[in-house]
DNA sequence: CATGAATGAGACTTCATTCAT
DNA sequence: TATGAATGAAGTCTCATTCAT
């Protein structure tokens, strides 16, 4: 009953494997939830379930880790935004809308709480904020910017200054995301974010139309 | 009536009185650069020109010292902002404007660093979280509301749902000030601010102007 | 039953398990020579042996320190000390004798210190203060009270009232305790403990005595 | 209205020459509650109705303010204990009872936790602790020997050792002092001090009884 | 003389990191 | 490979002491 020997991972193997991820997505929940400084990493080892000296094995000290966290999750996060927009051989409308959808739906992943934590510790890691602002935010805008320029070639939007819309598009949306890994759950009256989306989608292309020819 | 009221403060008290504020604005310059817990009070005091343990003969601990930072500086901040808001006689539009434009011009001011700071430590101080939501957030949205409803009535906007819109008419502003007090420093082409909020009114009030009746 | 049972302990788990014990005793050592607040818990981690945050591995704090100490030490002291009391068939005479040069006897070990350190700080922690007087103080007064009946039931001592008689037996060699552990360094001439102590035996016997039937 | 150029003190000069007892009484009150450690000079000087700076106006510090309590009011007490033994021209039984009523009754007083305070900072203050081994111990002990050894030539007691006997006779209303200003706050029920030194004067005096020659 | 604001040394305590097992 | 006991640097906070007023 040897059968064929097979690729797959032996139990200890697997284990190990998943070890970094484990460990990653511990840190991820408490650093989302309590900051950089306040987040121990004794308790990331018993959120993990592994041992505190078994973090060391795959992170070299808790700044790395932080920057593990957060360049793990970020690049896959933002290349399936990219598949979302660019596969796309609708209008650039729908397309936007897509994108922004995809953004708020992080909000129930703990990803979501990324950007709050990247804007927090920006001042303390000039590295993590260099490769946010050039991976993240810079292929965040390229990414819009190309929907945009679709837009207006296609009609569907006026011819807008295209780099300064890009924070226009965004914002709520970041907002949003925002709002929900910091402020909402003490909030009394909580904002419905897919109603609020769908405002902005609404208003902006009402903003973004091309003016109506006067007969 | 024997002179002078003689109220003019000695020296002493003149530099005693002070003390409170030169430590709040030593701790708001620290906390925005590096975060609460990335702060020590040594540096504070430092800073401040005043001895480490001065600190506790006016603040009792670091965390009092941290609110009293965000709550000092917030509510004169937003007094201002509703002032220009309710004493401006001029159309909603206007009014929305000079809101705004007050509201990115703190970015010259190290206040505007309270925003990143309240979500970035909000998991950390419920209770200033709470206070946050209640007297600024809340604050906020209300006086924007008005702003919108008199639009509204105005005949300046059309019959939007008020309360969705009061985050599309805030965000880029506030994502602006957030970018300026985390990840500006490491972009390499910088926003224009003021282009982007321009910007950002002309598409939201043709977004929000009333519909053309067509011929 | 497959061969002895190794529990033997480990190298590693030997050390661990004298830790407590080991932090103990240093800080009882401390206490008992500066009282309590003048003791650094750096002091204790020297001598110990041990870093000074090996101590929060076993001990939450200072406080809970100095109460483990007191406690620990305390009741095997007092329960050997009814063992003495009860086991002994022999005069109610003999018993107290045994008794108090049993107590006398631990004026050669750390915790004779430990009534110096309660009395000191029993203004400081009122539950430790409880806790002496309920499991030392009263019980210890039992335990003479029981002799004492005897003695007067068997006809060796008069009718006396015990519990006022209490104080009498014990505070003779309660006060060379005290003596010892902190003014006796600081006289000329020491008394000869022992030698007191048989002499207040002999005098508080016949203090004791029946009365003689006047023929 | 002059008057005679009187001596009495000015309002002012009294009130200064009252200043340092009025810092030893509060001292003494907050040492004897918390001991010397835990004892804030802030706290002294606010119960003693004065500022902070001012103790340093008649102590050089604290650990002479300690000192200077002690001794204060050490002496006077003795001197006292000692005239009411030596102008005393009664039995020696009689002189004896008086002595150690009289120590019993500074229980009323602040001063009657100094033994404790000793007892507790002997370790810390030798030089404390030597003066009072001179001035109390020695001097106090040299009282009772004196006492006896008029009892013994007039015939009261029998001819015991005299040296060895002083320490029975303190021994109980000692014990009294200590546990009246230590642990009989926490006791559930408290000796009657007064009948315990009534029993212990009438256990004492038959215990040193000259021996009834048998007829 | 008297004050109390200011100071900074020093204590307790935490926690990232190491390393023997 | 994995562990967690041990460590000690570093931070917060207290309080004896000073000194300008």
């Amino acid at each position: 009953m040897h059968g064929p020997p097979s690729n797959l991972p032996t139990r200890r193997t697997r284990r190990k494997d998943a070890r970094p991820s484990e460990i990653r997505e511990a840190a991820l929940a408490l650093f989302s939830e309590r900051g950089f400084a306040a987040t121990r990493l004794g308790d990331v080892a018993e959120r993990a379930g592994v041992g505190k000296g078994t973090i060391y094995l795959y992170f070299p000290n808790k700044e790395e880790l932080f920057r593990a966290v957060v360049r793990h999750d970020l690049l896959p996060n933002l290349e399936a935004l990219e598949a979302v927009a660019d596969s796309d051989a609708t209008t650039a409308t729908t397309t936007l809308r897509t994108i922004l959808f995809a953004l708020l739906a992080t909000c129930d992943r703990p990803i979501s709480a990324i950007p709050k934590l990247v804007i927090a510790e920006a001042g303390n890691f000039p590295a993590l904020a260099r490769f946010y602002v050039e991976e993240v935010t810079a292929r965040g805008r390229r990414l819009i910017e190309r929907v945009l320029r679709r837009g207006i070639e296609q009609g569907e939007f006026r011819a807008i200054d295209v780099p300064l819309t890009v924070p226009l598009v965004v914002a709520p949306a970041l907002m949003l995301v925002l709002w929900n890994t910091s402020l909402s759950p003490y909030a009394e009256a909580p904002l419905d974010p897919v109603k609020v989306l769908e405002h902005h989608l609404d208003v902006l292309f009402r903003g973004l139309a091309p003016i109506q020819p006067s007969p």
